[in-house]
Formats: C-alpha cells, sequence, structure tokens
DNA sequence: ATGGTAGTCGAACTA
C-alpha cells in the first residue's frame, strides 16, 4: 500500500495558496506538512484544502509568524501541540495519521527557530533560543510503536552534511551551518534514533539543496542552496521507503516560496 | 565589504 507525506515551509499559507493547490493536484501526496503558515488558525484556508480533497487537517498558527499545519485526505488525529522553551510559538503539532494497512504512524511537523545572523548564544538570544529549541528536542524518540512507527519532518533551519550547501568552507560560520547546530543535529537525530529518509535515497557525496535565498540575483544560475528541510523517521519505517523527491522546480513558480517541497514514498506490503 | 528580497501589517519585525 502507497503512502507519501510531503513537507513544505510555505511562507505564508494565504498568500501561495494557489501554488499549493497546484502541488497538491500534480502530487496528491496523502499527507502534506506546511510550516510558516504565518496565520493565526480562524484565517487558515481550510475550505480551499477540503476542496482540494484534503479533509482533515491538525493547524497550530499563530498571527504573522511561524505557524504548522498538518493536512491529509487520510484521517487523522491530534496529538499535541507541544510549545518549546516556554516562547509561546507556534512551530510544533504532532498527529497519528492512517497510513493504510493497518498502519497508524506518529507524525511530529517542526518549524525550528532560524537563530538570527550571529552564531553567538552569548551575544545573539535568537541563536541561544534556536540551540535551547534543539535540546528540548531530545525528549522526542523515534519510537515504534508496534507496526507502526514514527515520522519527524519540517523545516529545522539546519543544514547538516558539508553537501547540504552550496559551499561547506564559507558557510562555517553562517548560521544554519556552523559546528555547534550540524553536530548538535546529528547528535539529536542519532541520539532520538532517527533515520535521515532523504540520505537514504542520495548519497552522502551528492550536494542537495531544499532552500534558496530570495536575495540572489538568480537563483538557479548561483545555485548557492542549503538542505534546511528534513524527514526522519524511525527505523522501521526506513525499508519501507521507495522515493526521495525534492521538488527544485517549485523554486522557479510564480512567486515562489524560498524553500521547495520534499516528498517522501513508501510502500507498506 | 555590504546589501541584496520577501513575508506580515501598516512600523518594525522575522527570515
Amino acid at each position: 500500500m502507497p503512502f507519501t507525506i510531503a513537507t513544505w515551509n510555505i511562507n505564508s499559507v494565504r498568500l501561495r495558496m494557489p501554488l499549493v493547490e497546484q502541488f497538491l493536484e500534480r502530487y496528491s501526496p496523502d499527507v502534506l506538512c506546511l510550516q510558516e503558515t504565518k496565520c493565526a488558525d480562524d484565517q487558515f484556508p481550510a475550505a480551499a484544502f477540503r476542496k482540494a480533497g484534503y479533509e482533515h487537517m491538525a493547524i497550530h498558527g499563530q498571527k504573522g509568524y511561524h505557524g504548522v499545519a498538518t493536512i491529509a485526505r487520510r484521517p487523522l488525529k491530534l496529538v499535541e501541540k507541544r510549545e518549546f522553551c516556554g516562547m509561546g510559538d507556534s512551530r510544533h503539532i504532532s498527529v497519528s495519521v492512517d497510513a493504510g494497512a493497518g498502519r497508524s504512524v506518529l507524525l511530529h511537523n517542526f518549524y525550528v527557530p532560524a537563530g538570527g545572523d550571529e552564531p553567538d548564544p552569548a551575544i545573539n538570544p535568537k541563536f541561544r533560543h534556536k540551540l535551547d529549541f534543539l535540546a528540548e528536542m531530545h525528549a522526542l524518540r523515534a519510537e515504534e510503536n508496534g507496526n507502526s512507527g514514527t515520522i519527524l519532518v519540517g523545516d529545522l533551519n539546519i543544514a547538516p552534511l558539508e553537501t547540504d550547501v552550496w559551499s561547506h568552507k564559507q558557510l562555517l560560520k553562517v548560521v544554519s551551518h556552523t559546528p555547534v547546530e550540524t553536530e548538535g543535529l546529528e547528535r539529536l537525530r542519532r541520539e532520538g534514533g532517527w533515520v535521515d529518509l532523504m540520505r537514504e535515497k542520495i548519497p552522502p557525496e551528492e550536494k542537495i539543496f531544499t532552500w534558496w535565498s530570495y536575495r540572489a540575483k538568480d537563483w538557479a544560475l548561483s545555485d548557492r542552496g542549503r538542505r534546511l528541510d528534513h524527514i526522519w523517521s524511525s527505523p522501521n519505517l526506513s525499508p519501507s521507503l521507495n522515493r526521495i523527491e525534492v521538488l527544485r522546480e517549485a523554486r522557479g513558480w510564480d512567486r515562489p516560496s524560498d524553500h521547495v517541497p520534499v516528498i517522501a514514498g513508501f510502500d507498506f506490503g
């Protein structure tokens, strides 16, 4: 039984709803996890999602900033909207989603703080917040729950491998690729028992990006991207992974998000 | 070496 899940930092779901509709029509994932929805829950375009065939949704938004939402064609149950660092930010939501074949997958959707410009927690509270947030994420484990499992997706705002950025050397002191972040994220992944599903299908020698700055004159030509968006799972699910797709073309759509969708496809026998 | 763009919401904040 096929099961597909997509994650996409949409940078305003209301502004980009036409792109989301186009994406859903073309790729029809079973589940779509959005980050940076940037609207309060009563402003969320739920009717448009229903019209597109996605009747099940769990949303955790706030006015103007951040915000995550998990929407699905299959039934889901809200598990938790967890608050991190006592900040009151909407940066996490977890659901239990029917993945077919008698499976019910626990799915975490995250928007990790970007961390500001200065990679020094002593002088930059945003960077301190990012490190504290990662530390709190250690509470989540990739538990297997019998025949189902756990998936963690989202904009983690860290590019952990050298090949996750356009230039490892030039980004070593740039927030998202500093050693305290890259080593911290890898430690979080290992200690939590997570598998990096994108790197199961795309060898670590190969560069792969999911985000390109709006500030580049020509994002595709300079290709100065980073892999900030991730799909992790518990080890029991990785043998069923049959596809990873990074939708690079979405960065070239009209009025795009600066992130592109990442899709994981499973085949649960 | 700096500034470059895109959101929200109507100035200044975040990314």
